[in-house]
DNA sequence: AATGAAAAGCTTACAAA
DNA sequence: TTTGTAAGCTTTTCATT
């Protein structure tokens, strides 16, 4: 964990939000010279703040529509279980998102795909590659909000 | 929905992973002359495929190392009840995603928070500010996947 | 912390396929 | 209509004060 200071917070505020500001730009929004939040900056990326710079594409755009969290108790609770379950759902780009979770639910699955078809062949494919005894599935009907930005 | 050529696929998929190249670098990750990729990158933003380019933040440096999804049960399904509750959570810079969703759970939050303590504050401040029958949530207890790419 | 200069990269205009 | 080349301009980077 970092110690931050008040423009530290102010400027990634900003580039959590556009990072594609000049620093020209973003030295007037934080009230620094643009030498003094290029420092800033690096100081930031050297403390492992900042893990990157990424571009955020629409799924909608790219004809992934429909949002899924797949709800996953297991029996089987040796090491390489978790092991071939994680190298299976790392390995497979429609799943964003893979968590061990607390209580009664034992991992939680997000994935991005076209249709209900798609989900069902995500599904298949996931259970051919890891055994898993009981998955269910909750789809989203409304994203009723989806950010990056971290609270600062 | 766009459609999107082979060229364009690769320049999306390098933009998501890492969005400081240079045209140059990008040029020749895809085969293409750093004017082409620019020409080809001005479009897809026009299109919306491009949504905007952010940078991401370590949490667990922030200070922000629980996870918790708090899954939401309702009965006032009023219409108005979903405006306060979306400007609610919407407002809350802690949650960092909120799904209306199909089966038996209506709403699935997703939030980064400090600690148990900040949790807390967290759910009191949101059912101070929205009436809610039933939340039941679980944390995080390890992160196997979390990415920001969408499969392409 | 501020200045300024050198390097790198972006954007435009135009020519060619 | 799409791609490549070259030139001008902006931004970043870094050394010096």
């Amino acid at each position: 964990m970092v110690t931050l200071d008040d423009i530290d917070r102010r400027i990634l505020g900003e580039l959590q939000r556009d990072a594609t500001q000049s620093l020209e730009v973003l030295g007037q929004a934080v009230h620094l010279s643009r030498n003094g939040c290029w420092r800033r900056i690096r100081a930031l990326e050297g403390a492992g703040v900042i893990k990157g710079r990424v571009t955020l594409l629409d799924p909608v755009k790219l004809g992934l529509s429909l949002c899924v969290f797949m709800m996953i108790r297991t029996n089987a609770h040796a090491p390489d279980w978790l092991e071939q379950f994680s190298r299976a759902t790392r390995g497979m780009p429609e799943i964003i998102g893979v968590y061990r979770m607390t209580g009664d639910l034992d991992y939680l699955i997000r994935a991005r795909v076209a249709d209900m078809a798609d989900y069902d062949r995500l599904y298949q494919h996931l259970i051919r590659k890891v055994p898993i005894s009981d998955v269910s599935a909750s789809f989203v009907m409304e994203e009723i909000k989806e950010t990056t930005e971290l609270p600062l």
